[in-house]
RNA sequence: GCUGAGGUGGCGGAGUGGACAAUCGCAAGAGACUGUAAAUCUCUCGCCCGAAAGGGCUACAUAGGUUCGAAUCCUGUCCUCAGCA
């Protein structure tokens, strides 16, 4: 009854799935052949960041991002949601929420509206297997009657979008070759509030959910007890997906969950910073993601890592590791070579894709 | 040999009588990163005690001196660099 696969453009994908984020139609520090050569999946790009340069020009043209990427695996747009936090509440740039959408102020001169409407016609021009509906995050510091005003506004926002994608979809005759619309929940640490949001969602009728918000606790610990919550109120065909979810523990708590679908900046950000993922393994069919400690960090930073010929683990077919060793990609760090961050990305998301492989053929779902 | 400039923490380089254990940068170490305005950010970085506030000790080539007080002023010594012989 849960779904089986993620259907996209070119053929379908067997689930859990993990989507690294490449939010500009870019993979920071990789091309498009190196995200294939990780066996990735799938990549998700945000419509934030791209509606403003790429609408009138090059998507006209090329007819979609992945056209754009030259990317033939499955892509998934973000709706901006996020980042009516990330830059708004978090001050980084001005900007406000009104019951009409999320207004933007990137620079003295430059006001941007960013509606449900918007965001869901914008991401069917990036022509993407799935499209997110803008929400209004919750703010994790919230009190419950805040908590509860982002919550209407998601349900009515959603409401919006479903509407604009049934008539893009009509418009355009697309029929069965309709992309996925996911709704997103929102309520905080308040499950009563996620539980009423993820039934509205529902009633308005989408493929999947996404768990919204920041999933971690006051203390740092991944908040289960909201992913399950959406979980148990959420039809069982409907698709699972943790937003921005997350460490590899993460992916496979919430995985046992029943969610099937994850994105994460992670992987990624975390080569650049330095921070690779190493199985506890010998070998690629040794790993065991059931077991509490199955990976550890390596750190090609630290000037041991200069004198270290071996390679960086022998539980990974990816170009690093087996290729080059831990002190040549030292090296690349020390000499700020963009090489560096290169092979390092190349190996976390092939860490990720592997973590997606195991826990399809391994995972002891509860 | 003469003349000039200078010797500061792992390195580069500020400071030129008190607010100096000494700006800043690099190197080094630790931490953070979860729907990416992050190849970024934060902290530590003479030694010892302390959770911290703070305290103690040793330091600005070296040996003396002047001064209430010196990395800063004076003298000797050693060394480095530049120019001239």
């Amino acid at each position: 009854m849960p779904p089986k696969f993620f259907k996209y453009k070119y053929g379908k994908l067997p689930l859990p799935v993990f989507f690294p984020d490449a939010t500009r139609a870019v993979l920071r520090s990789l091309d498009t052949t190196d995200i294939e050569n990780t066996k990735t999946q799938g990549i998700l790009v945000n419509t934030f960041h791209l509606w403003q340069g790429l609408e009138k020009t090059i998507l006209k043209k090329f007819g979609g991002v992945r056209e754009f990427m030259d990317y033939e695996g499955a892509a998934i747009s973000d709706s901006g949601g996020f980042q009516v936090m990330s830059v708004i509440k978090s001050g980084q740039i001005k900007g406000r929420i009104t019951d009409q959408g999320a207004i933007f102020y990137p620079s003295k001169n430059k006001k941007l509206i960013l509606t449900p409407e918007k965001s869901v016609e914008f991401q069917m021009k990036l022509n993407t297997d799935m499209v997110v509906v803008l929400d209004d995050f919750t703010d994790p510091k919230v009190n419950y009657k805040e908590a509860k005003i982002s919550v209407e506004r998601t349900i009515d926002w959603a409401k919006r979008s479903k509407s604009e994608f049934e008539k893009i979809c009509k418009k355009r005759k697309l029929n069965k070759n309709c992309p996925y619309i996911l709704g997103v929940v929102q309520g905080g640490k308040y499950q009563d509030l996620r539980e009423y949001c993820t039934r509205e969602l529902v009633k308005i009728g989408f493929d999947g959910l996404g768990y919204g918000g920041w999933p971690l606790n006051e203390k740092g610990d991944f908040d289960y007890e909201s992913a399950k919550t959406i979980a148990e109120n959420s039809p069982q065909n409907y698709f699972l997906y943790g937003l921005g979810v997350g460490k590899p523990q993460d992916v496979v708590g919430l995985c046992k969950l029943g969610f099937n679908i994850f994105d994460c900046v992670l992987p990624s950000r975390d080569a650049r910073h330095g921070r690779l993922y190493v199985y506890n393994a010998e070998s690629i069919n040794k790993i065991d993601v059931n077991k509490p400690n199955f990976y550890k960090f390596a750190n090609p930073k630290r000037v041991a890592a200069l004198s270290d010929n071996s390679k960086v683990s022998t539980a990974c077919d990816c170009l690093l590791c087996t290729r080059y060793s831990m002190a040549y990609l030292a090296h690349l760090f020390k000499i700020r070579d963009f090489t560096a961050g290169r092979l390092a990305t190349i190996h976390n998301l092939r860490f990720y894709s592997i973590l997606m492989e195991r826990l399809r053929s391994t995972i002891d779902k509860v």
